[in-house]
DNA sequence: GCATTCATCATCGTATACAATTTTGTTCTG
DNA sequence: CAGAACAAAATTGTATACGATGATGAATGC
C-alpha cells in the first residue's frame, strides 16, 4: 500500500511530491490531506507536515491555516510574474554557460532532450514537461551558478502550475525545437545568440498562454500516486 | 522569560529570527538549539522545528542532522553567487520601479532613508544594514512584482550574512549615498539611470568585501534575544 | 604520555495523544 | 421548502514521549 519511494525522508516525501506536481500528476487544487499522505509513504503526519511546509515555501502548495494543504494555483498576476522573473535570470545565465560548457555538459544536455522526446512519444506528456524543465535547471548549473539554478528550479516548478491552469496549445509542447536550438549556439560558444534565444524562448512561451483563467479539475492524491 | 514577540506562531518565530539575523544579533554560526529556542519564545519544539526548517530553506540556518540547527556561515562562493544573482534581478527592477513610481512610493523610500540614518547615528548600525536591505525590497514591491521582491528579499538577508562574515571597511556602512542617488533617479523617472546607479551600487558592494574568509565569532540566542 | 575504546550525556528524529478549529449533516423553525 | 442553529465528525495545531544519533569524557592498552 506504500509508495515505491525509498526515502520516507521529509525532503524525499517533498522532492516525490513536488515531482508529481511538476509532472501534472497532482493538478492544481487538490487536497493533500495530512493522513493521506501519510498513509501513501507509510510515515507520520509529523515527517508529512515538514514535507508541506517545504513545498509551501516553494509556492507549490498552499498551506490554508486550520484547512488543509492544496496544490497551489497560481493566478493570472503571479503566472505572469514567474515568466518576467525568469526573463530577468535565464537570458543572461544561458550567455554565461555558451561560454564556459564543455564536451559532457553539451552530451548531458544532448541526453535531456532525447529523454524529452521518448517521453513524448511514449505518451507521457507530463515527464516531458518535467524534462524539459530540467534542461533549464541545467543550464544553470554549467554556468556554475547554484544559487540560481536553485531559483530556477522553483520558478520552472511553478511554470508547471501556471501551465497546467493556463496552457491553450493543447496536445502540442513542442519546446524541443527551441532546446535544440539553444543546444547549438551552446555548442557553437555563441553567449549573445545562446542569450537571444533563451528570451525568445521564455516569451514564447509566456504567450502561448490563456490568461483568461481556464481551470483544470483537481485531481485525486492516491489515483496519482498509486493506492 | 519569554520573548516580547507576541506571535508565537512558526512563521512568527521565523520572522523574528530572520530579523535578528539580518540585524546581526545572531552572527553566523551561532547554535540555534531547539529546546533552547523553545523556551525563548514559550513554545514547544514542534513549533522551533517548522520555523528552523522554514529558514534553512531559506539558506539563513544550516541544519545539520542530529546536531542542530546553526546561522548560516555563507562561503566565498555562495558569496559571490548572492550578489551575481542580486546584479541579475535588481538593475531591471529598478528600472521599472522608477518608471511606474509615485509620489507615496517616493514618500516611503524617502522615510526609510531617514530612518536607515537615524538607526546609525544611534549606533544601531545591524538596525540600519536591515532597513538598508528593506529598501531594496521596496523598489521591487514598486516595481510591482511580489516574485521577485520575495527573491530579493532572501537575497538581501543573505547578503546580510555575507556581510558579517567578509565586510573590511569596519565601521563605515555608509550605503546612504547611493540610495540617494536612486531615489533621485527614481524621482525624475529616469529608468535607465536607475538601473545603472543600481549596478554600480551592487558591484560597490561587491567589491567592498574580503572574500578571504574572515570570520566572527558565534554569539548567544539568549543574549541576542534577551532572556 | 598518547591514542583508542567504550560508556554516558545531550540533542535531534519520529510517533502518538490530545486540544482547537473547521466542516458537514441533521434538526428545528418560520 | 428554505434557512438557521446546533451537534457530530473530520482535520489540523501543538505538546509530549520515546528512540536514535552524534558528541563528550573517562578508562584502558600500548
Amino acid at each position: 500500500m506504500d509508495s515505491t519511494v525509498a526515502d520516507t525522508s521529509a525532503e524525499g516525501i517533498a522532492a516525490d511530491l513536488a515531482l508529481a506536481i511538476h509532472e501534472h500528476r497532482l493538478p492544481p487544487a487538490t487536497k493533500l490531506s495530512e493522513d493521506e499522505v501519510g498513509e501513501v509513504y507509510g510515515v507520520s503526519r509529523t515527517v508529512v507536515r515538514a514535507a508541506l511546509q517545504r513545498l509551501s515555501h516553494e509556492r507549490l502548495v498552499d498551506l490554508k491555516r486550520n484547512r488543509g494543504a492544496y496544490v497551489a494555483q497560481p493566478g493570472v498576476r503571479e503566472a505572469r510574474e514567474v515568466f518576467e522573473a525568469r526573463a530577468l535570470l535565464e537570458p543572461r545565465t544561458a550567455r554565461s554557460a555558451a561560454e564556459r560548457i564543455t564536451p559532457a555538459d553539451l552530451a548531458l544536455l544532448q541526453r535531456h532532450i532525447d529523454e524529452e522526446h521518448n517521453a513524448l512519444a511514449k505518451g507521457e506528456p507530463g515527464r516531458a514537461l518535467y524534462l524539459s524543465g530540467r534542461f533549464h535547471v541545467e543550464i544553470a548549473r554549467i554556468a556554475d551558478q547554484d544559487t540560481i539554478a536553485d531559483f530556477i528550479g522553483q520558478l520552472v516548478a511553478r511554470s508547471s502550475l501556471v501551465i497546467a491552469v493556463y496552457w491553450q496549445r493543447r496536445g502540442a509542447l513542442c519546446e524541443s525545437h527551441a532546446h535544440h536550438a539553444l543546444l547549438q549556439a551552446m555548442a557553437a560558444h555563441d553567449g549573445a545568440l545562446a542569450e537571444e534565444l533563451m528570451k525568445a524562448h521564455l516569451l514564447d512561451l509566456l504567450t502561448s498562454l490563456d490568461l483568461r483563467n481556464r481551470v483544470s479539475p483537481p485531481g485525486s492524491l492516491r489515483e496519482a500516486l498509486g493506492t
